[in-house]
DNA sequence: ACATTAATTATGT
DNA sequence: ACATAATTAATGT
């Protein structure tokens, strides 16, 4: 059971600069959520009344294009905000978030924004930080969608959750959320079939392994030939 | 070069 | 036992 005190916001940047009477106050204001691995948080177009602190666990965005099919936009680790539109003067989310796996998370209604954002300037600092970053990161995506193929695109995908998301295991990297074949191909606007065709072709091969919503990069060198990206060009756009 | 359809097998609760 | 995930092959654009 996790319980609200104020050393749950302690080191993270939003809330850098606070002492223990402003933490407690604010911790006094949020909700706590927990979410079970692909539960909804919010939704695209739904009125953004909250914004979220993200404490442990990781959030999947998405949105619904034109076409009507869902894209997973791009993952969140802990220790950010989300749910910021507000930051922005948007009134309704514009895309949906989901849980990745295990989320716990706190949340404040929208109202407090305002208040937040004048009394603690690291909350908006890191707000419009943030934004920058995946506004970026979203741009570059939408490029490699219209340009790259497929195979490096599923590389790409996969290296980014990697480097974004990534924890040690042994010589490789193990992604710390589940992730379906599925997600894959609505990161990288590809089927699940195409995702399983190559993702069981790298496992036979041993520059990964893969069993159910699970996936460790091992040969990290011959994924990154297959991304068709140099190391100066994945640090440069995938954020490190 | 990749999607779609369909059939089959594996895996987690 | 059941639902969800993954594989594999065949066929289509």
């Amino acid at each position: 059971m996790t319980s609200l005190t104020p050393d749950l916001l302690k080191g993270l940047s939003p809330f850098a600069g606070l002492d223990d009477a402003e933490l407690r106050e604010v911790i006094g204001l949020a909700t706590l959520h927990r979410h079970p691995n692909g539960a909804e948080i919010f939704s695209e177009g739904m009125q953004a009344d909250r914004f979220f602190m993200l404490l442990d666990g990781y959030v999947r965005v998405s949105r619904t294009n034109s076409e009507g099919e869902q894209v997973i936009v791009l993952h969140i680790p802990s220790g950010n905000l989300f749910g910021i539109a507000i930051a922005l003067g948007h009134e309704n989310y514009p895309a949906s978030a989901s849980a990745a796996g295990e989320v716990v998370a706190l949340s404040w209604p929208t109202g407090l924004w305002a208040r937040f954002a004048q009394d603690y300037p690291g909350m908006s600092q890191s707000a419009y930080a943030t934004i920058g970053k995946r506004v970026e990161e979203m741009n570059t995506r939408i490029m490699e969608l219209a340009t790259e193929h497929v195979e490096q695109r599923v590389a790409r995908a996969i290296m980014r959750m990697a480097r974004q998301s990534g924890r040690r295991d042994g010589s490789g990297i193990i992604i710390d959320f589940p992730v379906t074949r599925q997600n894959i191909a609505d990161m990288t606007g590809t089927t699940l079939f195409t995702v399983s065709r190559l993702l069981s072709a790298w496992d036979k091969d041993g520059l990964i392994e893969s069993g159910r919503g699970k996936i460790t990069l091992r040969r990290l060198s011959k994924l990154l030939g297959l991304s068709g990206l140099t190391e100066e060009e994945m640090v440069a756009n995938m954020g490190g």
